[in-house]
RNA sequence: CGGGGUGUGGCGCAGUUGGCUAGCGCGCAUCGUUUGGGACGAUGAGGUCACAGGUUCGAGUCCUGUCACCCCGACCA
């Protein structure tokens, strides 16, 4: 893509209004655009990471099984009083609409209800099962107090899978899986060595659940890690019970502050048994089927790796989700040789399928171009100008020094 | 929801003992000079001072109400 036709600007100061360093940052960079509190759009530089991180997910999620599909934001009510959360006493996060004809609706803060109605018409034997379904969908919560930009807002885009088993062995067997699964997920994304699970609570779904918490200074979550085992509690469930259950000694556990990227739950017969979810079992019995859910937050995770890495100069995105793979900037193109030079190696990359920004305009000087790059935080630059000759500077972000290269060595590099 | 704070061109801010035509930096436009780390000069465009009411000869500035936004806390599927 041609920097010069981006229609996104970078800014030098970030809004007032904006304390967290990831909105600063993605702001400043132009990802994202602020619409009101808790609530962002998504902008070309923005939009791209939020894709790689949704195909990331996507393919660890085909990868189990999963079956892609999308459920609807708008829900009926009936659905949620079967199962005892339309009340605002039970979900106090609910934005609720009505039609013309005053029939009250929901807009979706999670999709149990709906899927679970949805799975009736087509699972009724045990034949039928298990089955695993998921959605990137957007989910409305309407937090009292939204905050820390992309980390907790009002809609948010979130992929949210549910199992649906025969047996609580089948369920405990597919719900080890997705933990796998999951931290696979956070590997690919870089978040690998600092994402532990932890063991919580379930709040309105079960009793407790699994939550995969990023280590961070800027995360709302106190939990306590146990380094040996790798595993870590959550300060809601940091009590006698539970370190007994896990059998851990609470006097090597370590107080964290960490960021919730993940959370998944066995809700059992809960919502099965609500809905009428049933199937007819080899002995002709019939029986509720068992469920479990899983999510991950993706415009949330989106924040988290923005917040996490980044220097002074502006973002450091990982290789795996950054909107382009490089950066190419072109200098001292109103030199003829130069910018024939820099629309080759922008061709040539590009039909080598490398995913390149090309920084093609001619009125910027080099010092706001730098900057401009730092700030959007491609991991790979390449610069050309009259001073490379034939060759090509090629550094990355986080490198002070460049090296001349041939342009061909930086393509195979980058498919090294 | 409790406490604290903030709303003035796109962004950051000044101006608030009531007073003249509302300023500054960044950004934007035109011209010239520049050109390897957010260049310089000149000229210029851009404002219902969050909104509504009120007080006053006169309101960005005072009063009342409303809205929005931020921070701390509580809450958080």
């Amino acid at each position: 893509m041609r920097q010069s036709r981006l229609f996104t600007k970078t800014q030098k100061e970030a809004p007032k209004d904006e304390i967290s360093k990831n909105a600063q940052l993605l702001i400043k960079a132009g990802f994202i655009n602020k619409e009101m509190a808790g609530v962002y759009s998504y902008l070309p530089l923005g939009l791209r990471v939020l894709r790689k991180i949704e195909q990331i997910i996507r393919e660890e999620m085909n990868a189990i099984d999963g079956q892609e599909i999308l459920l609807t934001a708008l829900q009926q009510k009936g659905h949620w009083q079967a199962s005892g959360r339309w009340s605002d006493d039970t979900m106090d996060i609910w934005f609720k609409t009505k039609l013309k004809n005053n029939v009250e609706l929901g807009l979706a803060p999670t999709h149990e209800e709906p899927l679970t109605n949805l799975m009736k018409k087509h699972i009724h034997s045990y034949k039928d099962l298990p089955k695993y379904v998921y959605q990137f969908q957007t989910k409305f919560r309407n937090e009292v107090r939204s905050k820390s930009g992309l980390m907790r807002g009002r809609e948010f885009l979130m992929k949210d899978l549910y199992s649906f088993s025969r047996t609580t062995s089948e369920l405990d067997e597919y719900y080890e899986k997705s933990k796998d699964a999951y931290m696979k997920v956070y590997k690919r994304l870089g978040l690998g060595e600092i994402t532990v699970v932890t063991f919580a609570s379930g709040g309105s779904f079960s009793k407790f659940s699994h939550e995969f918490q990023t280590i961070s200074e800027a995360g709302e979550d106190t939990i306590y890690v146990d380094e040996d085992k790798n595993i870590a509690i959550n300060k809601e469930v940091y009590n006698d019970e539970v370190f007994k259950l896990l059998d851990i000694d609470p006097k090597k556990l370590v107080e964290k502050k960490a960021i919730e990227v993940g959370n998944i739950f066995k809700l059992g017969t809960k919502y099965s048994e609500a809905l009428n979810l049933t199937f007819v079992d080899k002995d002709g019995s019939t029986k509720p089927v068992i469920m479990g859910s899983y999510g991950i937050g993706v415009s949330r995770l989106m924040g988290t790796i923005a917040e996490i890495f980044n220097d002074e100069k502006g973002l450091v995105w990982p290789e795996n989700i950054a909107p382009f793979k490089v950066h190419l900037v072109g200098l001292n193109l109103d030199d003829e040789d130069v910018k024939v030079q820099a629309e080759k190696a922008y061709q040539s990359l590009t039909n080598d399928g490398v995913e390149v920004l090309f920084d093609d305009r001619v009125d910027v000087t080099p010092g706001k171009k730098f900057a401009e790059a730092d700030l959007i935080g491609i991991p790979h630059r390449i610069i050309i100008s009259k001073r490379t000759n034939s060759k090509v500077e090629y550094k990355d972000r986080i490198d002070e020094e460049s090296q001349l290269l041939d342009i061909k060595n930086v393509i195979d590099k980058m498919h090294g």
